[in-house]
RNA sequence: GUCCCCAUCGUCUAGAGGCCUAGGACACCGCCCUUUCAAGGCGGUAACGGGAGUUCGAAUCUCCUUGGGGACGCCA
């Protein structure tokens, strides 16, 4: 086989969707596997959609899921301009091309009388297709109208009763009468094209081998491949991936919830999770496994495993993922990640030095699912306790002179000469074992006293992070505010 | 409405005629581990939409049916 050449093709018209990012690690799956070309192709011939920075954000969101492109936008190529827009002249060449060929006809019906029979077809149960008014116009009247200044648009002629068959790289073979089709507009009475047209003039001229994309695109494929052949090219393969769905099953949009993949960078989850699953949404290895690492995805990767049916993003495996790669992220790693969700804790860093944040995130790693939870999680590092935890007052009440144990607690620990988190359990032990009770009994009030909470990482290991001047603070500060609200003494 | 696509646990999926008393994963439930919460380990609940056919044999092939989705623009 010649190179594989493949393209991703978004509309700037606002951020990168959870559904193109699918559609794109496809496409550069498919490229990378077959060691081809992956295009990036900005459609942006919707003038009034279209902003320079959604085309920002949609690069933005290619590199933030490691995807490169080979020939696009920022990098140029052979094939260029990468920019619809500015690729105008090409669309209009190849569409007046075909009008001097009579294979299309310049078309002066208003978008009124289009209404208009739209609606009289529609009322009357028949399908909407242009009734093909222009198309007898000879060439001299047209070109006179055009003369005249009458707004036109090129559409193509499109024959009745031809079959239009392709064999799908993902669905099989698929076939569409013609019948179904109408002359369709080509260029715009504004000189702009239609999607349909561009996307052929420019696959056609970037050599692009195989079209993959979602099946919402299956209607206008032979569209296209009439395209294809009017203008004089072989079409490409074509392969329709399934669609994502939202919860209801229906198209994946706004009302399910965060539908780009922004608010997902934006919301803690690590690219490669991101990645991953996004890849396993229609697609599965030949073996069973999910968590795959990237250059593991492009060499399994073949369209044959695609499936044939829509996928719901669900969002809590996604977070089981994301969970199983933050717990493989170490040291810097992780604290890099975490830091913009610390520094919303107001006194990060405070006069922790960098060894003992890292410890501090590491103590985490296997508690949340995604990064911003390190805010709540590791607030009490960076603030003293202003409330303790109501559980876990009423269960330090099951300890006996409760204040006398933490101060004892407090003495033990002031005297240690390496805090450590071995000799922090070791003193905790002895002080429970002295008083002849279970290590919970200290264990739980203890954390209560340092973190206000009754949840949260090993206790001795938080201990050491935390300091000894800053716990035998806080633990001191508990015996004197006495939150389990019993006078001196009586604790029991 | 017309056409097209699709159909296995709640969800993501494995399954290409006998390997299926249908496997894995998420979620859920239980147990274990344990100073808590997680993580981890072990176990459990849970699916081939329905009906005809083909075949010795069907989750797998065919047809019908039902259900879901998508497309029907001088949008992309």
């Amino acid at each position: 086989m010649s190179e594989v050449r493949v393209r991703f093709a978004p509309s700037p018209t606002g951020h990168l969707h959870v559904g193109s990012a699918r559609t794109a690690i496809f496409n550069w799956l498919f490229a990378r596997h077959h060691g081809g070309a992956f295009i990036l192709r900005i459609e942006d011939t919707d003038r009034t959609r279209s902003s320079d920075e959604y085309t920002r954000s949609i690069l933005d969101g290619m590199r933030w899921l490691g995807m490169d492109w080979d020939e696009g936008p920022e990098i140029g190529g052979g094939f260029g301009p990468y920019f619809q827009a500015q690729r105008l002249h090409l669309y209009r060449e190849a569409a007046e091309g075909l009008v001097r060929e009579r294979k299309a006809y310049r078309c002066f019906c208003t978008p009124e009388r289009l209404d208009a029979l739209r609606e009289q077809q529609q009322a009357a149960n028949l399908q909407t297709r242009y009734d093909g008014l222009c198309r007898e116009i000879s060439a001299e009247d047209a070109g006179l109208r055009v003369e005249r200044g009458e707004k036109c648009v090129i559409r193509m002629k499109v024959s009745t009763g031809e079959v239009i068959e392709w064999n799908d790289l993902c669905k099989g073979t698929i076939s569409i009468t013609t019948e179904l089709l109408d002359d369709m507009v080509l260029l715009k009475s504004d000189g702009f094209p239609m999607y349909n047209f561009a996307v052929v003039v420019d696959d056609a001229g970037m050599k692009i081998t195989h079209v993959i994309r979602g099946e919402d695109h299956i209607s206008n494929t032979p569209k296209q491949i009439l395209t294809y052949r009017a203008l004089g090219f072989e079409p490409p393969f074509f392969g329709h991936i399934p669609m994502i769905l939202g919860t209801d099953r229906s198209k994946l949009s706004k009302r399910h919830g965060a539908t780009n993949v922004i608010e997902y960078e934006k919301a803690g989850f690590l690219p490669d999770a991101f990645f991953n699953f996004l890849a396993l949404l229609g697609w599965s290895p030949p073996d069973e496994r999910e968590l795959l690492k990237r250059e593991e995805i492009v060499q399994l990767f073949s369209l044959g495993r695609v499936a044939a049916h829509g996928a719901i993003f669900d969002i809590e495996k996604l977070k089981w993922m994301n969970l199983q790669y933050i717990k493989t992220v170490t040291g810097e790693g992780l604290l890099s990640r975490c830091e913009p969700f610390l520094q919303r804790i107001p006194g990060y860093p405070g006069e922790y030095e960098r060894r003992e944040l890292l410890e501090m995130a590491s103590l985490f790693r296997e508690r949340m699912s995604t990064l911003p939870e390190i805010t709540h999680l590791a607030w009490y590092f960076f603030n003293e306790p202003d409330s303790y935890d109501e559980k876990g007052l009423k269960n330090a009440l099951k300890t006996p002179n409760l204040d006398a144990v933490m101060a004892e607690l407090a003495g033990e620990l002031e005297m240690l000469d390496t805090f450590s988190h071995e000799r922090i359990e070791k003193a905790i032990r002895t002080v429970a074992e002295r008083r002849g009770m279970g290590a919970g009994k200290v264990i739980h009030p203890a954390r209560l006293a340092v973190s206000g909470r009754s949840e949260g990482p090993g206790l001795f290991e938080m201990i050491q992070v935390l300091g000894r001047e800053r716990c035998l603070r806080r633990i001191r500060a508990f015996v004197e505010r006495r939150p389990w609200g019993q006078p001196h003494g009586h604790a029991a």
